[in-house]
DNA sequence: CCGAATCGCACCTTTCACGTCAATTTCGCG
DNA sequence: CGCGAAATTGACGTGAAAGGTGCGATTCGG
């Protein structure tokens, strides 16, 4: 009354080309503990449900957003340890938030990036050589004040 | 009347230290042609001076901006083809506009990241459980519109 | 029952940015 | 001039990430 209609079954192979991946892939992602055959009763070859196949789909999304592996099967680990109990569902909502600050830190960090490009940008228009700052053209240089170069070998 | 005043020279063991790297790395820098030493006339050992040294600068200011050494390479190649005249200057210019478009890029996908990982959250919280979406609780699933999953899997 | 698909297992691969010997030369100072 | 510290080239190692590549041995499906 309760196993009976998980749909059909996949291989290895079938889910691999399914979701774009190796049959190798898939058993590495088991091996890390990442994903689980359905079993194997009476023979040694995986079998799969879609509600293990899900697990697939997870793991090609969180690798999406930038995730690493490990990463993943921390999350995974998280919701597995408790999966009907709130409370690690919270812990999971946390792990989320977390990593979307992490997102947000990383844009930021891009956000300088482009600023700094810019500015550069900027001096490469106007300054006459981009490579010889401390030298002849350095004192009547009108970025002296914000020149790092200077600050770093002179001043130290 | 030219190449007197340089100030004085430094040693690759100096330099190293000033800017926090090891020797190893100023000589690996070297040899993928992203810096060189001043000369060495009449010995072996690699003598530098500032105007050497700001390519050091320069490498790890873009470093910072997460561009890999092959990719600064790539643009001191293009300043260094023909650095007086304006049109490579332009042309880094261009190139530098490209990276800026890049970040741009890139932070546009973590904004899409954070979007996706505050929608799983959300998810998270209201849906009975993550990890089971095509089964028994599909049916009545409040986000049954926007699976991803039931698209991928059983309309294909 | 035959060939295609899988199995496990152990090593191989690629990229990045250096680290680590090791044997030899060279520099700076006293 | 001599000595020890610093530098030299070269070859090989590292370490994380994410699998790839055989390979001989099973096993499944038609």
């Amino acid at each position: 009354m309760d196993s009976e209609d998980e749909g059909r079954t996949y291989r290895i192979g079938e889910l691999a080309s399914l979701f774009g991946v190796t049959g190798r892939t898939i058993r590495y992602y088991e091996e890390l503990g990442l994903l689980e055959a359905a079993g194997r009763q009476d023979g040694a070859h995986r079998k799969y449900h879609e509600r293990n196949a899900v697990y697939l789909k997870r793991i090609q999304q969180l690798k999406d957003y930038g995730l690493t592996l490990s990463e993943i099967r921390e999350l995974f680990d998280l919701a597995r340890r408790d999966r009907s109990g709130g409370a690690v569902r919270k812990r999971l909502a946390e792990k989320y938030r977390e990593k979307l600050e992490e997102a947000e830190r990383r844009r930021r960090a891009l956000d300088e990036y482009a600023a700094d490009l810019a500015w550069h940008l900027e001096q490469l228009e106007l300054a006459p050589d981009f490579f010889q700052c401390p030298g002849a053209s350095c004192s009547n240089c009108p970025y002296a004040a914000k020149c790092d170069v200077r600050l770093l070998i002179k001043g130290d």
